[in-house]
DNA sequence: TAAGTCTCATTTATATTATAAAAAGCGCCA
DNA sequence: TGGCGCTTTTTATAATATAAATGAGACTTA
């Protein structure tokens, strides 16, 4: 949902604003003229943007009642639009916690299922994410791209299409997770050889290893992810500098 | 996404047909015109329409080059409304394990931190999800209701959102898996044990019994339909009456 | 002949205006 | 006081005009 024209440029801003907290019931969506103004578009453009975010769960229009903000446990957060729009403005350590928690659900059983069922192409994706990381550790290729590779390989290689689905939510969550934990520094060389481990195991077809040892890696994450934040808690109280 | 009105019903039939696979590369969706004729429709509510399905993945419209529809893998499977369309006309025996394949990983998921930290009013919910069961039992309640009622509750237990998110794409999976596979006959009692062991580990915060107990439940359930599946088959073979 | 450029036609994108339908709020009346 | 019906506001739909994007084919030029 770039802004390539002038419809889902709307959304995108309205979007951030909705899920960043701007509207809610004592401070409702304007009408659509007022809207149209402060976007400078025609109510065309402008309802169509609207209907985009009723569609992800984001708005509730209704005649003469207006256009109302829908209850946060509606908005469908499993969107990678709603999920990226959510992260890029709003930071929050209990997002990620929360979305860390998940993947040690989700992840694990997807590397169980790949061990079992992974192709000769799942099986080579996989492999070069793996090689990508170690690429990435000599300097030759991006660290980040290359460790998002690996695990949507793995979510592709379940041959599950709902597993497949999460892709581009956990594209979208592992960049900024592990943009704001900011590793990468020091931590990768074990890093690396956690996650050979999981390719090992699936490649070799091994479901029970490969899930436990996605486990591990993704519990070693959220394990990281929690000491962080009871040490800035901590730094907080001491009076220091946290973000 | 009910047809409340014109263009949500649009939305519903268009979606329906495009996730059946109506449309495809050479059978492409109609231009405008066509189909504002087909559903007696102004091009406003039509374009708000397919505006919706886009924002759900199903579509993408180009200048000059037409409405197509996206190829399943960018389809939201896990919205709600797309994973009904695709339950509602298109029966797949394939698509219902997928999703109990991934039930399998989530919801001991859940369960496990719901035994963590679910709060009284979570646990309430949980024990009269039992309480609820239990009544079908007797006649006085819907099996179907009281059995999605008490996995909707372990999902907010957990008090994560994007569990929490879950609920609607549990609730349509599951009534429409427990629909086809048409248990609740002799089945009952055992699954409400089973289902009673999970709600006792939760509320006594036992984390990693629940994980455990949930997962027996669901991998029952799998392997339920896998044998139902497997015996149809050999029905087919033996030119028996399937389905 | 071949490669690049230009023009034109088609289709979606946006704008504008008018009318319909829904529903909240108010006032009238019994 | 309570219910009924008008009025008004706001979204829903319609109809039409113009803009922008782009694919295809013609045209140009080396």
């Amino acid at each position: 949902m770039q802004g390539q024209n002038l419809t889902y440029g709307i959304a995108n801003e309205l979007g951030i604003e909705i899920v960043t907290g701007v509207y809610s019931a004592d401070n409702p969506i304007p009408i659509e003229a007022q809207l149209c103004r402060k976007y400078g578009a025609s109510r065309s453009a402008l309802r169509e943007a609207v209907k985009m975010l009723t569609a992800k769960g984001l708005l509730d229009a209704r005649p003469r009642r207006g256009t109302w903000v829908q209850p946060e446990e509606k908005w469908n957060l499993l969107d990678p639009d709603v999920l990226g729009w959510l992260l890029e403005r709003k930071y929050s350590p209990a997002l990620l916690i929360e979305f860390t928690e998940i993947r040690l659900a989700v992840e694990p059983g997807a590397a169980t299922l790949a061990a079992r069922v992974a192709g000769p192409q799942e099986k080579a994706a996989i492999r070069h994410g793996i090689e990508r990381m170690q690429a990435a550790d000599r300097g030759d290729d991006d660290p980040l791209d290359s460790d998002i590779a690996f695990h949507v390989a793995v979510l592709r290689a379940s041959r599950n299409r709902f597993y497949a689905q999460l892709t581009g939510f956990t594209a979208t969550a592992l960049r900024f997770s592990i943009q704001t934990t900011n590793r990468y520094k020091g931590v990768q060389l074990a890093s690396i050889a956690d996650h050979k481990k999981v390719a090992d195991a699936i490649l070799a077809g091994r479901a029970v290893a490969a899930g436990e040892a996605m486990r591990k890696l993704i519990q070693e994450a959220l394990d990281l992810i929690c000491k962080r934040e009871a040490l800035q808690a901590t730094r907080r109280l001491a009076g220091g500098s946290a973000r």
